[in-house]
RNA sequence: GCCGAUGUGGCGGAAUUGGCAGACGCCCGGGACUUAAAAUCCCGUGGGAAGAAAUUCCCGUACCGGUUCGACCCCGGUCAUCGGCACCA
């Protein structure tokens, strides 16, 4: 009638803690580890059943490192700026400390409760101002480094969180968080260089051990591109710079297109007879919302700039020159050549506005009624110098051929932009910067810092979106640190990212008051060797946090290029019906009522059992309950345990069979097979009906790191005091593993005809002689042509007959 | 549209990477124990056919085709679901 959970996991929870048997020891002589999870951040809603997944699984690998003589770091802590509480804050009128307070303790008897090995001493909190002083004082050097600037620039901005966003927080042109519509504003905002490492951020990601769809999701939002930057002499006798992968077509550009907003169109104004046209555009493109430019980019719109010219450098030809916003400002030179005959933009807009459309690579049908753009194939025509070569010959010819006419050059573009890095709200980390009229933007004193958040009466964004911050007026005012004149604090805040972007080295050091984290113990731990994490923050936090930790190392503040050196992630946990748990949809599962009902270890096991760690998965009470039962029965071995030591002889086999498993599969993260080769030892165990004491504590050991309080539990009266946590990992013979016969299959044109037991040892000739000899198989080839016999020795034999 | 992943019993999922498809668990059915039920333990359980039975045969890994002695696995094509990106020239 079940097993007293309740009994005995507090105990041992406290125990781990009283003995501090998870703290980590900066410089110890054992080899180091550092198992890291994505810390979380502390919502209301407390844990969803999804955070354990990520953290039982490294649980394991931390467990198993442990006892296997790692000294490992396995640390936790909390994520605690952003929105979701700062808005809480706001509707209750609670100060979004105290809501944080509350969260956190909750978070933390959760956690708890679970029985992670996290080390608690070195928890940490990005709102504490002794940790936020770091995060300060790393944007400080961002600063002195140049790669911090300010600049009015239109951005992403929240109708609902009245707060800007970075491009990663759009999501289909909504806000990522409140779903939001999100409209395009000109704000003066921090900037993060992040830029300046694209090509680092992509070329570093070949010696880690990361995911592959990591790497690419990546690599992809970093959007490498190779081309060329060709110049247009315009008839107003200005330059106009246009950036193209697509040089070899140079001759089939028809006209020129630059961005609305391009820098050049109020230079040429007074050439343009059109004016009022091109105002008009410029003014109905700068409306639209990130919404409508995403949803209404099938239809093409723009306007001719009437009275001037482009001249194509290739050929001479005169080509009318348009705006339109299907070419984005912030996108190599914000300028296009079009050739409608091989672009489909530039194709659906010459048709809308009947521009021509000249073939330059033959190959496709006919490119008047489709665009031909292939790139592997195909061969210029109408192209001067370049007919007869094909694309791939042609575009190294066309470079050097603008590059020595001095025409244009070879240039690399990303897609990634430089990092919006302020938010006019008040729960983040205040920046550090004065303004002086004199002296512009200057740094406090590193001194100074925590700057610490002021407080105020009210945590409202004011009108048109200005920081809660403004109101604090005793606190803006301060002097100049460098000609002491007055001078403003800065208002906006750090985003939430910012904390989040460094966190994993303040773990090796968590207390230190001199520095982010002592050289010694930055030499030791880094870098992190395994970190799991959701994949939704791939190009996010991962990203950002690669760019600062190459930064730190530029510095010389950090020993490695790289942060992390393995990244995996896990699959969701969706709800019973297979949809994402969400409240609305009333399928939420509370760790509360699952550990309350069934324990923490039969919550574990279910969530490493319930289907391949990096696929999706829903939730099955049903099936929590087989786990459930299967702990039960490991409870209930207790009473089948004999006083002899070792493995006994019927199974030895099956011991070390289970022990090299079970390692290989939690290595591999395969815990669901882990867990299902203990559940058929199980089974046998129940069949035997009596256990060894070696076999017992051999099988707890195995399933610890899984379910670590039931086997503390089974086994104290068996470890003289020790902790099953920090035994020994059991190690296996892989002689003891083999089996001394094995059944081979015998086919017959591929179908199975015979089952055979041979000795596992069997040559490949003996082996062929033993099927051949087989009387099934005597029967089924009598009288036919035996043509071939193929072996594989301790697997199959296949008989092929005509 | 582009990039990536996935598709296997009633369900969650296994399959040493080209060698017995369906491990393990759930559900369901049967039996033991019990006055009875629950719990527990044992047995069965992809579909179809033949047989009183042990057993035997056929079909089967989204769909179509290919390579191979042999394909869930490799190749070509199609469909579906999910995730990411999306006017990036």
């Amino acid at each position: 009638m079940g097993y007293d959970f309740k009994g005995f996991e507090k105990k041992w929870q406290d125990r781990w803690e009283a003995e501090g048997a998870f703290h980590a020891k900066t410089g110890s002589s054992k080899p180091k580890y550092y198992a890291m999870i994505e810390f979380p951040y502390p919502s209301g809603a407390g844990l969803h059943v999804g955070h354990p997944r990520s953290y039982t699984a490294l649980d394991i690998i931390a467990r198993k490192k442990r006892m296997e003589g790692y000294n490992v770091l396995y640390p936790i802590g909390w994520d605690a700026f952003g929105l979701p509480t700062e808005n809480y804050a706001i509707k209750n009128k609670i100060h979004p400390k105290i809501v944080t307070e509350n969260n956190i303790k909750n978070f933390k008897r959760q956690l708890k409760m679970l029985g992670f090995s996290f080390d608690w001493s070195r928890e940490i909190n990005t709102t504490d101002p002794e940790y936020y002083k770091w995060t300060q004082w790393i944007f400080l050097q961002l600063f002195k480094h140049g790669l911090a600037y300010k600049q009015e620039m239109p951005i992403n901005w929240c109708t609902g969180c009245k707060v800007g966003l970075s491009n990663e927080e759009v999501v289909n042109g909504v806000c990522e968080r409140c779903g939001s519509e999100v409209v395009q504003r000109r704000k003066s905002q921090w900037m993060l260089k992040i830029t300046e490492y694209a090509q680092r951020l992509i070329d570093d990601l070949d010696g880690l051990d990361f995911i592959e769809k990591v790497k690419t999701q990546q690599k992809n939002w970093i959007g490498r591109s190779e081309g060329a930057e060709v110049t247009f002499k315009l008839s107003t006798g200005d330059d106009v710079v246009v950036y193209t992968t697509r040089c070899d077509t140079l001759f089939g550009a028809t006209y020129v297109v630059l961005s609305p907003e391009h820098q050049l169109i109020d230079k040429i104004k007074d050439s343009i007879t059109n004016w009022d046209d091109v105002i008009k555009y410029r003014e109905d493109a700068s409306k639209k919302s990130e919404f409508e430019r995403t949803e209404l980019a099938k239809e093409k719109t723009g306007v001719a700039l009437e009275g001037i010219y482009a001249v194509n450098p290739a050929n001479g030809s005169k080509l009318p020159v348009w705006i339109s916003d299907y070419v984005l400002v912030t996108y190599g030179t914000g300028a296009i050549m079009a050739v409608p005959a091989h672009d489909d933009r530039d194709f659906e807009f010459a048709k809308k506005f009947s521009l021509p459309i000249i073939e330059v690579v033959a190959g496709g049908k006919n490119v008047q009624e489709e665009p031909y753009t292939d790139v592997a194939s195909g061969v210029l025509v109408n192209s001067g110098f370049l007919t007869g070569l094909t694309v791939k010959e042609a575009i190294p010819t066309m470079i050097d051929w603008l590059e020595k006419n001095g025409l244009g050059k070879r240039k690399v573009n990303f897609k990634l932009r430089d990092w919006v890095f302020s938010r006019q709200r008040y729960w983040g980390e205040p920046i550090p910067l004065v303004y002086c009229e004199k002296c512009g933007w200057v740094p406090i004193p590193e001194e100074e810092l925590p700057l610490k958040l002021p407080e105020v009466e009210t945590f409202e964004p004011g009108e048109d979106g200005e920081s809660p911050l403004k109101k604090a007026t005793d606190w803006i005012k301060t002097t100049c640190p460098h000609c002491g004149g007055p001078a403003e604090r800065e208002t906006d805040t750090m985003p939430q990212w910012a904390g989040s972007s460094w966190y994993f080295l303040r773990y090796m050091d968590p207390h230190n008051s001199e520095a982010l984290a002592s050289k010694e113990a930055l030499e030791y731990w880094s870098p992190v060797d395994w970190y799991n994490g959701g994949m939704e923050h791939t190009t996010l936090h991962l990203l950002y946090s690669r760019f600062w930790h190459k930064f730190l190392y530029d510095i010389g503040v950090v020993p490695t290029k790289e942060p992390y050196q393995k990244r995996t992630s896990h699959g969701m946990i969706l709800g019973e019906n297979n949809e994402k748990m969400s409240k609305s949809r009333g399928n939420v599962v509370n760790p509360d009522d699952v550990v309350n009902e069934f324990g923490a270890d039969a919550f574990r096991t279910y969530e490493m059992f319930i289907g391949a760690f990096d696929q999706s998965t829903p939730w099955s009470n049903q099936g929590l309950k087989g786990c459930y039962k299967f702990l039960e029965r490991v409870w209930n071995l207790k009473k089948m345990v004999t006083d002899d030591e070792g493995f006994s002889p019927d199974l030895e086999k099956l011991m070390h069979k289970l022990i090299k498993k079970v390692g290989e599969d939690y290595d591999r993260m395969k815990f669901n097979t882990a867990i299902a080769a203990m559940m058929s030892a199980i089974n046998d165990f129940y069949k035997k009906g009596s256990i060894t004491k070696g076999e017992f504590v051999t099988f707890l050991t195995l399933l610890n790191p899984a379910a670590p309080h039931i086997t503390e539990e089974l086994y104290e009266p068996y470890g003289g005091g020790e902790l099953l946590s920090l035994r020994k990992w059991p190690e296996y013979d892989e002689e003891k593993t083999k089996d001394d016969e094995i059944e081979i299959v015998v086919q017959i044109n591929g179908k199975i005809r015979d089952k055979l037991m041979i000795p596992a040892d069997l040559s490949r000739d003996d082996t062929q002689k033993a099927a051949l000899d087989s009387e099934k198989i005597k029967a089924e080839t009598a009288g036919k042509n035996v043509v071939k016999v193929i072996v594989v020795p301790g697997k199959i034999v296949n008989i092929v007959v005509k």
